[in-house]
RNA sequence: GGCCCGUUGGUCAAUCGGUUAAGACAUCGCCCUUUCACGGCGGAGUGAGGAGUUCGACUCUCCUACGGGUCACCA
């Protein structure tokens, strides 16, 4: 009887579910591989938390082995977007995070357990429904919107639990020939689950960070199959990584509280459950109220923003290996030329609570990171980066390569490493003054410390023009500072300054400050000698006539 | 409201019954220094509250409070 109502309701499906269970066979897999996936929406956006989640299911295959796959989950058609699988591969194979199977554009795929697109998975998925009704598992549903909606409130009036179970399930109550009926009569309908189970009893399970959690069992036929014969993201969750061979299952914890319901249609189906493992959300305070990175509210929240703001590729991941594993940490401390993919990935000291995001350390983060890099390793992505959203910082940074690349290596080994770029765009400030075509189209406001006359300011720069020589030695170069220092009246040393200020105009330092100021109209530079070395004779020159003018 | 999860300084957090409760960012002070940055040293600052179990609890149990998630033909 069931079996006629099968085929009234899915009257075209005409393959078995044991063709697909031959079709995609168990995985060949060694002794403890996984198989893990991800799988979005194709809407285009890829928000931090995806790339967090995707980043987390990467390093648990590497980890362990296996396999990784991305699965676009479109089963509502108005989420869509186009090119939205491009731009999910795209911008997560921008952080290194490459499938072994799945999408990798909006039309082809590569593996065996295909099609990766639930869109054109429709005829597994309805042969899973129509299994499911011929066993008197699912059935048929008649209910309007309207339907649903008064019996909502009836369930709130009555301070029940609402939703559609038990005997508050109408349809579930008719007869198979009622069933029947109704559809030769032409009435629309769904698919609901059958659902079996008891709100009083518990199921148990044991999530790989939230540990053993203890639920009531799910009881409510929810909607498997909607109207257009798409299935809903619980049934094709349990179909898809069923017969993907999924071994696990890494979301984000917004889906915890289904599990009762997955675990269900797992076992009505006959499938072996995976192993669940629930990421909690990266957060955002915002009126002292936490909440999940909003892609409405939070510029942050698009993976985009940090290509936009100019932070490297690294920092991010760096970042996001620390709210993953806090441990990661102390290992780029102590391992500071290893690559990131040295570092040991555990996945159980993932921690069961979400972290804000914080944007400060992720900006110290990143300044390590560019540390780390040499001066070549920081022309080139900044280039990048520059091109793109700094144009005329970029044509001065090509023109003048090789000077640009001196700049930056200016303090950038030894034991104490300049630290003063955190992301892309600071780069501007870093270079511009010293590029001549900015420097001299500019009208600077020239605002020194201590001295501040317009011709002892002058004196000092025709004192220093004519002993200045590039191919002097730090040492030498400082020392001929202090002999003009020296004899216009400001002591050698700082110290005796501080002992005798009385005695002094002033000290080196004011005089060395007198020079900075000139040439680069900054008081807060790299170390002046080595600037000065990479400006050369004849910027110097240029720019100090300029002043005296 | 029902169900579930969570709660160690401003933030990320270590500890897996016995510690003066690590470390990092931020913050403050000092030092280094021709500026800034870097670096070094130091300070302040944490177990939500209450019961219980135990010789002993941040760690185990329960209650309360607070925070978060979820209750769709959206994923």
């Amino acid at each position: 009887m069931s079996k006629e109502l099968a085929d009234l309701t899915l009257p075209n499906i005409d393959k078995d579910i044991s063709y697909y269970e031959e079709l995609y066979k168990p995985r060949d897999l060694k002794e403890g591989e996984v198989v893990v996936r991800f799988a979005p929406s194709p809407t285009g956006f890829i928000h931090l938390g995806s790339l967090y989640i995707s980043c987390i299911n990467k390093l648990f295959r590497e980890t362990k082995g296996g396999v990784f796959y991305l699965r676009i989950e479109d089963t509502d058609k108005k989420r869509e977007v186009e090119n939205g699988i491009s731009e999910i591969v795209n911008s997560l194979a921008q952080y290194g995070i490459v499938f072994d199977e799945g999408m990798v554009n909006e039309f082809d795929e590569v593996g065996n357990y295909g099609p990766y697109v639930q869109s054109k998975r429709k005829d597994i998925y309805q042969a899973y429904v129509k299994y499911l009704i011929a066993e008197g598992k699912a059935y048929p549903c008649f209910c309007t919107e309207d339907d649903l909606n008064s019996l909502r409130e009836e369930q709130e009036k009555l301070k029940v639990r609402t939703g559609y179970y038990r005997s508050f399930a109408k349809c579930r109550n008719l007869t198979v020939d009622q069933m029947i009926e109704k559809i030769k009569n032409g009435e629309k309908y769904i698919i609901r689950l059958r659902s079996m189970g008891d709100y009083n009893k518990k199921i148990q399970y044991k999530d790989g960070i939230k540990g053993e959690i203890e639920f009531p069992e799910n009881d409510q036929d929810i909607v498997i199959l909607k109207s257009d014969g798409l299935p809903t993201y619980h049934f094709a969750h349990v179909v898809d990584d069923h017969l993907m061979r999924t071994t696990h299952v890494i979301r984000g914890d917004e889906w915890i509280s289904s599990v009762p319901l997955h675990i269900q249609l797992f076992t009505m189906l006959g499938f072996k459950v995976p192993k669940y493992i629930h990421v909690a959300p990266i957060m955002k305070e915002e009126d002292g109220a936490k909440r999940k990175l909003s892609k409405r509210k939070d510029p942050e929240a698009a993976v985009s923003y940090y290509t936009q703001e100019g932070i490297p590729v690294i920092s991010v991941k760096e970042y996001l290996y620390n709210l993953m594993n806090s441990n990661f940490e102390q290992w780029r401390r102590s391992n500071q030329d290893k690559d990131l993919s040295e570092f040991e990935f555990n996945i159980n000291k993932m921690s069961p609570s979400g972290a804000l995001f914080d944007h400060i350390k992720l900006l110290d983060v990143s300044k390590n990171a560019i540390a780390r890099m040499t001066a070549q390793e920081v022309y080139d992505l900044g280039l990048q980066w520059a091109k793109i959203y700094d144009v005329e910082l970029a044509t001065l940074m090509e023109k003048y390569k090789d000077y640009t690349i001196n700049l930056l290596d200016i303090e950038r080994t030894g034991k104490k490493i300049r630290k003063d770029i955190s992301k892309w765009s600071d780069l501007r400030d870093v270079l511009e003054y010293m590029y001549d075509e900015i420097f001299l189209a500019k009208e600077y406001e020239y605002v020194y410390q201590t001295i501040n006359d317009k011709n002892e300011i002058t004196n000092i720069l025709n004192e220093y023009i004519k002993v200045y020589d590039v191919n002097d030695d730090k040492d030498i170069w400082f020392n001929k500072i202090k002999d003009i220092s020296e004899k216009l009246g400001y002591a050698r040393e700082v110290k005796d300054y501080k002992e005798h200020p009385e005695k002094f105009k002033g000290h080196v330092g004011d005089v060395s400050m007198v020079i900075r100021v000139a040439i680069t109209t900054r008081q807060m530079t790299p170390d002046l000698y080595e600037l000065l070395k990479a400006l050369g004779k004849e910027r110097i020159n240029i720019r100090i006539e300029k002043y005296i003018k």
